[in-house]
DNA sequence: AATGAATGAGGCTTCATTCAT
DNA sequence: AATGAATGAAGCCTCATTCAT
């Protein structure tokens, strides 16, 4: 018992949550049901209450941890370097990297967040905020030390999320760009962007 | 009647699209019901079906409107220069401009699209691959000038595109920056984006 | 249009209160769904809510309208005569009444009423002391006047009450005596009970 | 094992039938869920069926338990004197008391009865009567001595088993009263009730 | 053109209960 | 004796839509 059962409970509680990130992100949070998630993982609607207190919460358990992710390995970028040009090449790898590998869990955390009730969004938004400034502190840097030139830290900062953003979206693995081809493209680009000399 | 009558009927027409644009936008097509709808317009569910056959019309109708729209602008600002650097600008010009205007048909068309019937669902592909081939032909022929140097010219208009549509998502009227700074800026930050020289 | 609609509204309404009503007054609030409601009026339960925004307004509309009608006929009665023996005589011929012609209100507001919101729990409440206590003054007036002689006014208007409540759960029309006998008999029982010489 | 464990499963039972009653008695029977019962008690629901096969069971305890003190009570109090003044005076002291220290149990068996099986429902149903009995004995005894005047043996004494009942409702121990001034002021009650001279 | 009413489908969730551990 | 998990049934209610008026 012991490991072997929190193990099998740690597995359905991940199995759903996988479940309902796929449905999430096709159809919509609203759209899917949780028939749909209990038919995905082969079990009766209500076997998911043993699970998920709500519908809700396995939204909000899929978006915490992506957000988290996320920030970790934005602030790793951000300090894996003293140069803010390789600081910016670092983020950006990593935040295209993890907009084509979760691409699923991009989608939800861009799009379906608002679903959350008031108070959970609000932590959502907050962890968002925090992942922004990030990249937005390494473009301040970077210019005050004359490396980058841009009009706005603000809307560079923006612009350089949304770009990732929508790899999520248009990026496919059957395509035509090797995923390593796309992170190294957009390096490029946010550099270009960031008006690197 | 006639003319009088047409103009009535295509004002509640307008004024439900609208109504339902506001809440297509905020909560999401499939949160947003058809009372919701009725009651911002002040009226019964039932009569809605006096104006659109069903809700996903409403939908399509707003989509199609807005593409038409982009379509439309994105190939005038195409036709606005011989030179390709005056063509991205007057590109960008428009795109941010559409995002910050039509805020809330770029949410929905960028995010509730999915929603409508696989035909319809289509039509509003082909319309954004439409706009999108202005943008990256412009890209592409500033390219072979020399005026431009991307590492792909997709990813370089999806780019683009991408920092736009998110502007729809960030901007407030109330916000720090006036509509007419944040167009400037990111004109700058798309030629940057291009690589031009 | 116009009456007639409006009669049929009404109707519709008070046919759904009614087929509640037995439902509740049989099997509890709890126990009766909004499916055999909706089945004894012959309608699927979706129909309901046109006419009820939820199962405990219905609720709420029967112990309303059955509180309303017990407060004014006790304050009637209260007021019949200015002889304190004649107004309680009255008091319990409209009590007893009113727990023969309508057991099922009556059961339904002794028993079912805590199952109402907090806010109506409160109002039914209220008016059951309001009730209460038209009695309770009858009592005390007579008592004053040396016509009654009870060991504590609340405890002897709860009797009297308690018996009629008690009545709405044994009466049946088809047992051994009238409802005329029976509201007859209670007359006596409760004259006594005051300790009327 | 043997008589500890005995003992240990017979507290098991009782702290359930204990947190059952408090709940049926608070909010019904079928508003109280097994959840609700095993929460009470420390447990997951699933424990509570090695203690009683089913909820329904658990009301039966309870009712059975409940009714047999009142039938052994009853008829204690019916055999304590010769005198049928003394016998009432007997009866109605103990049938306050019991609704005053066990008013949970009296409201479950008032009110929640109804949601046994049918023949559970008959058996209780005959225990009530077998009570009431031994009241309108009293009674008739009384009355064919000269010592009672009341119309109807059986509204009379469904009259005084109603009183007491309603104690339990509308009895805290926190209130105006003592237990014993309201066993004490009923006695007396009753008494005028039953017409004593 | 507007709407009150009806409805079948389906939404999320809770229920009492079972069973393997 | 306890329980985590599963489940079929059912709970209340909302949905988009239809239709007669």
């Amino acid at each position: 018992m012991g490991t072997r059962d929190l193990g099998a409970r740690r597995d359905a509680a991940a199995t759903i949550k996988k479940a309902a990130l796929s449905l999430f992100s096709d159809v919509g949070y609203e759209a899917a049901s949780m028939r749909q998630i209990a038919a995905a993982v082969g079990n009766q609607p209500a076997s998911l209450y043993n699970h998920y207190p709500s519908k809700e919460e396995i939204l909000w358990a899929i978006c915490e941890e992506a957000m988290l992710t996320l920030i970790t390995r934005g602030q790793e970028a951000a300090a894996s370097s003293p140069d803010p040009v390789e600081q910016l090449r670092a983020f950006v790898r990593q935040h295209i990297r993890f907009h084509i590998d979760h691409r699923e869990e991009a989608r939800v955390i861009n799009q379906q967040m608002t679903r959350l009730g008031r108070e959970r969004y609000r932590q959502v938004t907050a962890m968002r905020d925090d992942y922004e400034r990030s990249l937005r502190r390494i473009l301040r840097r970077g210019a005050r030390r004359g490396r980058f030139h841009v009009p706005d830290y603000r809307m560079a900062s923006y612009a350089i999320l949304a770009i990732g953003m929508h790899v999520s979206v248009w990026y496919r693995p059957d395509g035509p760009s090797p995923a390593s081809a796309v992170v190294r493209h957009h390096e490029q680009l946010a550099l270009q962007l960031a008006g690197t000399r």
